[in-house]
DNA sequence: TTCTTGTCACCTAGGTGTTAATAT
DNA sequence: ATATTAACACCTAGGTGACAAGAA
């Protein structure tokens, strides 16, 4: 079984709906899609992997009123038309693959290093995708199975898990300031655009003091959701 | 067989007398060690790991002269009296242990993530060496015998690597000032102590202008000597 | 108008030798 | 005297959103 990481400021960052930044030259992923794994064979070989399914066919567009886009109270996510034509269905293999299941459970497995592109043409093997679409990440447990006729048993010796709360919109740039906002007060490398006191927090935090405040403050003992599996 | 990256650099320090700085917290090395490696079993898994044996049983002191400490020409490393007792002798697995033959071939395999260290009690796993004492480091190839009685050929899985000119005294601060410019010339983290033009070095360097630049220019082509096996 | 791109200041994270203080 | 330690300024390396300019 799988438990995510930080589940409260994904849930924080859902409710709001999650947007991620994707570059030309990639971008990570915030909140780190992270998780702790439990149940596996300590001496077997694991290769850890994550994709991304579109959510829908849909496109968005922002804005129900163009001409008060600075009313985020108002804003919303439109359908805007068909999807674009689907993009290559990259998968971002976990770069400690393979290794045995004592090693992924003796610590949180972090995806830190997968980047999200909106270039079709990337060479650096990041996972691209189509900007103003939704996206479900999925994970993806393959255990190498030693036998030599493997192939035939590839169906059972794969587990796949689906954490809701991580779906996003790619975006080239933020749409909804609330989450930015979060992304300021909760991202260590944007620490540089808070106006607070940043000495206050999280590490000092009155629980309920601010909504956004103290689901996070929550999410350093995390209890996480069971996978859709 | 196994060839050292960098050689003409390790040269360089080797003729000086490399040191390598030691801290409680650990040190990397400067040089990196760094090879590539060929004729692996692209199929087969290895361990690559690295040690480090005292070159002798002697400690040293430096300075011939007391009085005269900063005329470096005359510096010189004296014999000061028996070794310390041994310290733990620690093991260094590269972080991708292990691996396919075919991963470690492809590409230069560093061991930018081993640290020295000098303190005993350490437990961050780094490698412990004695001050004032000199070292080898040795590289050692292991095959992963996938055989159920594979303790049995031991003996047989493995080889060793013993690159002379990487030899090094372990110190906690610089001897001779000569090692400590060629570390500020040659590692980017030390830039800020350089006073020539940092533009001008290595990129458009003339070659033979100064012995220590020449050797350098010429390491990036390096032709790697044997590995005394 | 809406979306995308490239540059930037400002961070995190951590690797350098220097230096002054301390230990042996 | 000599060796070690800890704090420090100055780097490398790279992750942020803001912003202005460009593209569709």
């Amino acid at each position: 079984s799988v438990q995510l990481e930080m589940k409260a400021l994904w849930d924080e960052f859902n409710q709001l709906g999650t947007e991620m930044i994707v570059t030309k030259a990639g971008r990570r992923m915030f909140p780190t899609f992270q998780v702790k794994i439990f149940g596996m064979d300590p001496m077997a070989d694991y290769m850890l992997l994550m994709d991304f399914v579109p959510v829908d066919d849909k496109r968005y567009r922002q804005g129900a009123f163009p001409s008060c886009r600075y009313a985020f109270h108002s804003s919303s996510w439109l359908v805007a038309g068909k999807a674009d034509p689907a993009t290559p269905g990259r998968v971002h293999y976990h770069p400690d693959s393979p290794a045995k299941g004592a090693q992924w459970m003796k610590q949180i497995v972090s995806f830190d290093k997968l980047k999200l592109t909106n270039n079709l043409l990337d060479d650096n093997g990041h996972i691209i995708l189509n900007s103003m679409h939704r996206y479900q990440p999925r994970f993806h447990v393959v255990y190498v199975d030693p036998r030599k006729d493997s192939e035939k048993y590839a169906e059972e010796n794969f587990k796949t898990f689906v954490f809701e709360e991580t779906r996003f919109t790619a975006v080239t740039a933020y749409q909804n300031h609330r989450i930015t906002q979060l992304k300021i007060a909760s991202n260590p490398f944007a620490k540089g655009f808070r106006d607070c006191d940043p000495e206050d927090w999280p590490r000092n935090h009155r629980p309920g003091a601010l909504p956004l405040m103290s689901a996070f403050a929550r999410s350093r003992n995390p209890v996480s959701s069971p996978a859709h599996q």
